[in-house]
DNA sequence: TTCCTTAATCGTATATTTGCGATATAATAT
DNA sequence: ATATTATATCGCAAATATACGATTAAGGAA
């Protein structure tokens, strides 16, 4: 590949791939559903409850956290994760928006 | 890796990350943007557009062929794509009742 | 038929993702 | 001080994704 090109699509573009790409995993669908879940912020509740291993739920939920969608604070040993309803809904409208955006210039089927 | 746990995960979020997998390269975001512009299928005329190879352009394309957002059809020497209007509302609805079902659980922040 | 155009596919290189075990880290409990 | 507990991180292996050039295939034009 040696090169990306995803510098040479628009920033909205990026972005929302982004954040697609961030729920392009079942497994990170099921752990956003358990933290929204629990009222309490959680954390390795979500390793028994996914079939995963530890160390991968942590990469998961890195990967959530770097995508803005999820927020963590360290408290001592065990660690506080839950979602960023500012960002979610950010992306929520982003998304809605790419696809009224989409409809609105054509809905005829062609092919 | 050696074993994929997709098949761990309900059937919903499987379907849901698959399609949110579809739109998560900004590539593949333009290029449904292309076709929903023009009312015409078009095919290679995304390739004028994209500062992407022919065959990368065929690849994104096939992608989203088979995630079902696109419907393709041979038309001799050219093909022709148009975005399924179907299968884009289907998983926009389903888009929306992840987002409305993670916030009517909660929506108080923790961290 | 032979050439041209269009698009799919193949082969390849590289990057990224996914997953796990093992290890490191850091606060708490004993 | 040492053990325990919870998480993050490292290192590794395998699978996927991204991108491109070259080739193939197939209809249309000469």
């Amino acid at each position: 590949m040696a090169v990306h090109k995803k510098e040479a699509f628009t920033q909205k573009e990026q972005d929302l791939a982004a954040f697609a790409k961030a729920i392009a995993h079942p497994a990170r669908i099921a752990i956003l559903k358990v933290l929204a879940q629990r009222n309490e912020c959680i954390c390795g509740e979500i390793v028994e409850i996914l079939p995963l291993a530890q160390s991968t739920v942590s990469q998961h939920l890195k990967e959530l956290k770097n995508a803005g969608l999820v927020d963590g604070t360290i408290d001592g040993p065990r660690s506080c994760y839950c979602i960023n309803w500012n960002a979610f809904e950010k992306f929520n409208t982003a998304f809605n928006t790419l696809f009224t955006s989409l409809k609105t210039k054509n809905e005829k089927a062609c092919c």
